[in-house]
DNA sequence: GAGTGGTCTAGACCACGGT
DNA sequence: CCGTGGTCTAGACCACTCG
């Protein structure tokens, strides 16, 4: 590691990066590649420090910021394992639906729909693709108990997913993230979202058991890499009636 | 620092923290309660480690605690200061509209009213305290260039802020959170948010522009001071055809 | 008991900002 | 130039997990 950046590019401004970011980019990278794959036991940090050519201290460094990504977990007495999505961990870091008490809930899914579509010019944009690429496009039902609450678009590019279409008689009804990394090795990490309130279309209506509409809360999301490249892009329209969207703002 | 606990407490599980999470929460009374005020130039960090008896990499995390809290800033070569709510950074941390393209939005605002009420229940038991206690309440229409785009209403309990409505004929364009923390020195650090979509009341209606029914963005936040204890309450209704509410999950 | 991560210390050197 | 925070190192000791 210390070989990457002579001490002049080090001190030349614009190339510098912290030892620890320069450790820490790396390891994003093998976990990018499946060099280290999800649920793997990685080095412990003396191993890594000797493999860097840094000290402990250093690989410390790195780490507490991967751990702070969400990229790995570390267990003291235990080790330290690349990330895994859990359907628990996947809702519990993406699903932020809460009951009126503010407790989190968890959906059910119900298939409508799965097709192969162009990109329009809007959704190619969104998922850094060309237009017209071809899409997973996928529809369904989200469900609080018995309760129809959200109807969902779920767009990924099929360049990234080939088989997708075919795993989805089955596991559909699954946390589609664990999806994507158990069968595509693609973990997502990250996720911009932008809120609207609209109206709902007949057909939302219809799924929804609302009237055609019924203000709806609309979630447009970005689901992102490790690397941040966007992966999936989810359009959701929630009844907000008994629940809600929560969130934190620091 | 060292003798807030003993060895024995210290291993006794319960009771025990690290000794820079000690550290971080000595500090963070510190700016709670006015011994360091916002914008003030707190000691170094080898002062800071005389001052705990603790080592300067010790006061050095538990400073990097509190800057990613953002009760802090640090700057290499000047020093380190207890963050102050500038308008610009009030609406940076906790506005989050942007338009169509993505851009932030800066919105100006025009007061409707403002009077003393009683909390119902429902208000007392999300700003924790009890049922019938005063509270301001402050309603306002927030623009963006010509067009309102937000109906908001603001309670906050006048026991925390007695003056608060003589200042606000004034200043009520400002941001709250300055005002709040120039006159009062409450420091608002963090805030819970509630979103849903609802249909716009006919008060509503006629300030935004919109026919009654149309559906609004309703975001229910409690903003928190430094210690988490609620200060304000705030129900915004935006209207999101051109706009809408941006939000990274990590 | 061996091995892991978590905490704490001590000190070196650097980059940056103002005098 | 001096004082500040930023990076990096080295090593000690502790708490936790598991065989």
């Amino acid at each position: 590691m210390r070989a990457v950046m002579s001490e002049t590019e080090r001190k030349s401004g614009a190339a510098f990066q912290p030892l620890y970011a320069q450790v820490k980019a790396t390891m994003t990278q093998w976990i990018g590649s499946g060099r280290w794959q999800p649920g793997e036991m990685i080095p412990n940090e003396f191993q890594l420090a000797a493999e860097f050519n840094v000290s402990q201290g250093t690989v410390r460094k790195a780490l507490m910021a991967l751990e702070a990504d969400k990229l790995i977990v570390r267990h003291q007495g235990r080790g330290t394992y690349v990330a895994r999505h859990t359907p628990q961990r996947a809702l519990f870091q993406f699903f932020r639906m809460v009951d009126e008490g503010g407790k989190r809930l968890t959906p059910t899914s119900q298939p409508l729909s799965q097709t192969q579509r162009k990109a329009t010019r809007e959704q190619a944009r969104l998922l850094g693709v060309e237009p017209g690429t071809m899409l997973h496009v996928i529809t369904r039902v989200r469900l609080f108990g018995a309760d129809p609450a959200i109807f969902e678009r779920i767009l990924v590019p099929v360049a990234l997913m080939p088989e997708l279409a075919v795993t989805l008689g089955t596991e559909m009804t699954d946390e589609m993230y664990v999806i994507y990394q158990d069968r595509f090795l693609i973990t997502i990490a990250r996720a911009s979202e932008r809120l609207r309130a609209v109206r709902a279309t007949r057909e939302e209506a219809r799924h929804l058991a609302v009237e055609e509409g019924y203000p709806l809360l609309e979630v447009v999301r970005i689901a992102k890499d490790v690397n941040g490249k966007p992966v999936e892009l989810r359009i959701s329209r929630y009844k907000t009636k008994e629940y809600s969207y929560a969130t934190e703002v620091t």
